[in-house]
DNA sequence: ATAACAATAT
DNA sequence: GATATTGTTA
């Protein structure tokens, strides 16, 4: 018992357009079906929607949608049932999007929360898997967060820990919604750290890359453990480069004083800043050609990679002048890194009573200095004849 | 087989 | 300090 009666004269149209709607509300369902297990919530929706209409169609109207009486209501021809339900954009991936870490345990959730949590480790649907992963990432294109929002809550006693959420702070990809629990965290790194939560949270972590060490006899040429990268830890990195300045001024050893780490060398804050100045520069006038700039679509990492506006905005909320636009304005079809949230704590001297209480260096000694030159280039040598072919483009990145 | 990351080498 | 190269891992 509505207002829906008014509408004698749309009614067959209304009746019409329902009918299309429903059409085309199971003509989604079935695209959907496929990924029941991924989109139970998407799918009953939608579900609950046709019956709806159809409900409406027959003249009964569901209770619960009363309210919305979607069907009837669209005198203007609109879609907002359709709006509604379809997660066109951020509805279906934001919600677990979120920012790196969140101090909360995970357990809201949603409301569904299927005990199997989704393990598409199934088999055949090898190809089909990334594919659809692939969609799903494109939560990517979650980069509004504004920055200036985040910056303030954030309390800034927690900068010290790096739990390291996920290393590679630049991984494109490499969220994988790990697992029931939920979206917090994933560790790319399985490092046990947070638990622990003791020493040996950032050193050790055999991140992406170079794990290192696979014998730890031979105490020699063991490579360094890979330094991971949490987003706080670069975070760090670029609030200092952005006090020197930029990234093309910035020298490491400067950078690797302001963001005050202990444990942090010279040697990694210089890899990582080379890292970070190649994915910064200018794409390459290879894209000549203005494809229309269309709108945001950035390749977002893992909240590390941002459009260029919002860093801005940060490099602006920072006290520290300089800076802006370096990359912003170079790399503007691009994406620089940035901070996720960057709380402009820049404060520097206040961080020279920081806790001292920091992990581990523990194979921080100078292993490298026990390097034998001749042993090692024969083996590099070696290596990379062996290899030669196989890296090539490593230099050359796309971006 | 490849890309990305970080450690080393130059 | 800047680049180039190499070793590992995903």
């Amino acid at each position: 018992m509505i207002g829906k009666i008014h509408n004698h004269h749309s009614a067959e149209e209304k009746t019409q357009i329902c009918q299309e709607y429903i059409e085309a509300l199971e003509e989604e369902r079935r695209k959907i079906q496929v990924f029941q297990r991924e989109l139970p919530l998407c799918l009953e929706l939608v579900t609950q929607a046709i019956e709806s209409c159809k409900q409406q169609l027959s003249g009964t109207t569901p209770e619960r949608f009363q309210g919305q009486s979607e069907c009837s209501e669209q005198t203007s021809g609109e879609i907002p049932v359709l709006e509604e339900f379809m997660p066109v954009k951020r509805n279906s991936s934001c919600d677990d999007d979120e920012e790196e870490e969140e101090e909360d345990d995970e357990e809201e959730e949603e409301s569904e929360k299927p005990t199997k949590n989704y393990n598409y480790k199934s088999i055949d649907k090898s190809s089909k898997k990334s594919d659809w992963l692939k969609s799903v990432q494109l939560w990517n294109q979650t980069p509004d967060l504004p920055p200036i929002e985040e910056s303030s809550p954030r309390k800034v006693s927690v900068i010290e820990v790096k739990r390291n959420g996920n290393g590679g702070a630049f991984h494109p990809f490499k969220k994988e919604k790990s697992g029931g629990t939920s979206t917090a965290t994933n560790s790319p790194c399985s490092v046990p750290a947070a638990a622990a939560g003791s020493s040996s949270t950032e050193t050790a972590g055999g991140c992406g890359g170079g794990g290192g060490n696979k014998e730890d006899k031979e105490g020699q040429s063991q490579r360094k453990a890979r330094r991971c990268w949490s987003p706080e830890l670069h975070r760090r990195f670029l609030n200092a480069l952005q006090q020197l300045g930029g990234s093309h001024v910035a020298t490491p050893k400067q950078i690797r004083e302001l963001m005050k780490v202990d444990g942090l060398t010279n040697d990694e804050v210089k890899s990582h800043l080379q890292k970070y100045r190649l994915h910064t520069r200018r794409p390459t006038p290879s894209m000549h050609n203005d494809n229309n700039p269309q709108q945001p679509q950035f390749v977002v990492v893992g909240g590390i990679w941002v459009p260029p506006p919002e860093y801005a905005a940060v490099a602006t909320a920072t006290p520290t002048p300089l800076l802006s636009r370096e990359e912003s304005s170079v790399a503007a079809p691009k994406s620089i890194y940035a901070p996720i949230a960057a709380p402009p704590p820049p404060a520097p001297q206040t961080a020279k009573s920081r806790t001292p209480r920091q992990q581990c260096k523990q194979l921080d000694s100078d292993q490298r200095a026990s390097r034998s030159h001749d042993r090692d280039r024969g083996i590099r040598c070696n290596s990379s004849a062996t290899s030669s072919s196989a890296r090539t483009s490593t230099a050359s990145l796309a971006f």
